[in-house]
DNA sequence: ACCTGAACACCGTTCAAGT
DNA sequence: ACCTGAACACCGTTCAAGT
């Protein structure tokens, strides 16, 4: 680890280029043609520089998603941040994850990858634990929007129902979603042409399933989503194409 | 390809072995260490005899998550010939998806391989149109049972609401929770003790969302359950420690 | 003190030789 | 006609040599 100021910010910049590269090379050429030597050239670094930052290839893609889990959470969080009732602020943090997904397409390259254990298992305790954390702070972003609801009596969690598995409820759903949408599964030919539109239309059915008020029929959430758009999102949103 | 009847018999026998052998390795020891080495030495046959079935190593990944989705179908077809309303056997394919899951842990860590585009399409065409024909069976099976619902006026879709967007939530909210299960995610840490009771709850909340009936406010899907486990799936959940 | 790239090891794939 | 395993190519990882 480097001792003065200068060669720690010129470290921490090195290691910015080499995941920024191998993301870019992931979403170019896809996970089998993601090699060393292809990092240590578009880098002009050489291998053995690669690895004074990464114990392996793999320690890379940790690191990658890592980085990609805290811009996401940064979505989230703009979006818990919104002025309105708990199941607005809900409905911007899906809003905002979409355009997230939307704008960093390698995220859920990398998250495929990673989701694998064996990839997993290879990268060092620390860059694990690091991951584990972005994912609990996402979490707990979203179930903070819940415990609201909860607190000013929007909804009513059935006995044994804790807010944490309802988020493991969206969490999935967008997961699973994304999955998908990002791998080679023809879903257009399974009758699906809209996933993005499916995945917000599936949500409030499952907020509207747990009685979160107000329900769907009770407001007009596609107004609520340009709300969110233009208010919480308008850059992103113009960047997507979404005006 | 042989053609005497025995040597076919023996030709697809040997297919079966690779494909068992390789689903063995990648539960026992991962996916970085599959390799083709032991697959030869594992079935004691050499590694020109593995390449005329297989054109590559991820050809026989997704080979075993073909016969694996096929599996899952079958599961799927029992649960929806349950004798009982719509909603019911659309519980009973949740119930017979998860005993699937559970006696097939190998299926996932293929899915999650499988899902990489740069796996699945070093596959052959002919494989890889396979695996998606059993991905449509199976789709058609759930929407199948959903569009007995609507025709029996259980359940209205909202406009521009389609079975298929439908059955795709309920395809993602297990893909993505059994992704989840089947990686290296601490689920426990973050606050999620019962997942497959939480992936169970979570469908009917989306149910009840879509306005199913019965609504499970209106019949006890803990009971319907219990009748799935007994009358449908009675040796699988026997054998999973369900009684 | 830091960086390099040749060398090594491992493993996917091929194909000439054997039966 | 079918099967084998040595040989090759590719790429992750290391480390002796250079600056």
């Amino acid at each position: 680890m480097p001792a003065s100021e200068r060669k720690k910010r010129e470290y921490v910049q090195r290691e910015d280029l080499i995941i920024h590269t191998a993301r870019k090379l992931l979403l170019d050429m896809g996970y089998l043609d993601l090699n060393m030597d292809r990092i240590a050239e578009v880098t002009e670094y050489s291998k053995g520089t690669i690895y004074q930052h990464f114990s392996c290839k793999e320690e890379i893609l940790v690191a990658m998603l890592s980085e990609s889990a805290e811009k996401a959470g940064k979505f989230l969080l703009r979006g818990s941040d919104m002025k309105g009732k708990p199941r607005e602020r809900m409905a911007a943090m899906a809003v905002g994850y979409d355009l997230f997904v939307g704008l960093n397409p390698d995220h859920f390259k990398a998250q495929l990858l990673v989701q694998n254990e064996s990839i997993m298992r290879k990268a060092s305790p620390v860059l694990q634990r690091k991951l584990e954390g972005c994912n609990q702070r996402n979490m707990h972003i979203v179930s903070g929007v819940l415990r609201d609801a909860v607190a000013e009596g929007h909804v009513k969690l059935k006995e044994g129902v804790t807010a944490e598995e309802v988020t493991f409820g969206l969490w999935t759903g967008a997961l699973g979603a994304y999955v998908l949408m990002s791998s080679e599964v023809n879903l257009n030919a399974l009758g699906v042409t809209d996933p993005r539109k499916a995945v917000w239309d599936n949500m409030h059915a499952l907020l509207d399933g747990f009685g979160w008020r107000p329900l769907s029929k009770e407001l007009d959430y596609e107004q609520t989503r340009g709300r969110i758009l233009k208010e919480v999102f308008p850059q992103e949103s113009a960047q997507m194409g979404m005006a």
